[in-house]
DNA sequence: CTTGACCCTGGAACCGATTCCAGGGTTTAG
DNA sequence: CTAAACCCTGGAATCGGTTCCAGGGTCAAG
């Protein structure tokens, strides 16, 4: 049965995580994994297991967790509690999250598709060589309600 | 006809542009608006233009430009640069990137939804008071592919 | 003369997840 | 024996837009 339990270090455990040393160590600062054991000269010794927990951690970060939310979820559970229905409704408020920015990202959509539909058409009035005062342009239009500071386009 | 220009300080002019003072402040500090000149004692007194100033980078940070890339044209503008074409050309780029955070949100929507109704039939065939291991379950189920680190839900 | 409301400055804090850094050990292959 | 590649630590940097801070003027009303 106990077949070979196999220990990785940092950098093996990771790269089978998908995640870099880094992240792993992160993640275990702020309680995310379990603390893994240490080899007579301290480096981490990792189970197998870690690249599920890992996993767990990335699926609930891509469907909107936060770390510390996480976390606390975590903590709690350590102490014996049982998080599920917090979890879970907090899961529904990330999907209403989700909903509203999908909302704004549409309408983000359609404004910049018009403006740039008033752009080339300027552009194409305009004499080569000569400014077209785009960005002046947006002072004019009538865009939709500003939904400004939604739009961090991360990587 | 030169009707009696009217001037604001920080506070009024900002009021009026939709912002703070500090706002105000800042984006003068990024070169995104005209430098104001000042009273005797010191204080920025504003013409009404800054208004429209601010509205026009209000308006381009909501179509996705960031400060830095509007303090960039508004720079080679400065020294009789025509940077018309850029801008538009970086217009398209953000309708493009636009679009794709669509698509990721929209799979984030869905898992979440099957996320929701997996956890709440969980729930419903846990005994109250017994772990149902929701964010166990993460690690097993076969979302989608991982979006992480688009999730940034500011406000 | 005091109170309160306004203004000035440059720099730091904030949010969150990740990465990077320096200064130092350990292991492994050649 | 040595070089390359790995590991350790805790703290800082990164991204961007905004806000906040302390320590200090200015000005009006009462």
């Amino acid at each position: 049965m106990s077949g070979g339990q196999r220990f990785f270090r940092s950098g093996e455990a990771a790269g089978r995580a998908g995640v870099s040393a880094d992240t792993l160590r992160h993640y275990e600062r702020r309680g995310l994994i379990p603390v893994p054991p240490r080899s007579a000269n301290g480096y981490r010794i990792y189970p197998l297991e870690v690249v599920a927990a890992v996993r767990i951690v990335r699926r609930a970060l891509a469907v909107g967790f936060t770390l510390s939310e996480l976390a606390a979820q975590f903590r709690v559970r350590a102490r014996g509690g049982h998080p599920c229905l917090e979890v879970r409704d907090l899961a529904r408020v990330k999907l209403r999250l989700v909903e509203e920015h999908l909302k704004m990202m549409r309408r983000l959509r359609s404004d910049l598709r018009r403006l740039l539909k008033d752009w080339d058409r300027r552009l194409k009035a305009t004499p080569p060589g000569k400014p077209a005062y785009l960005l002046a342009s947006l002072g004019t239009g009538r865009l939709h309600r500003l939904h400004p500071q939604l739009t961090t386009f991360k990587k």
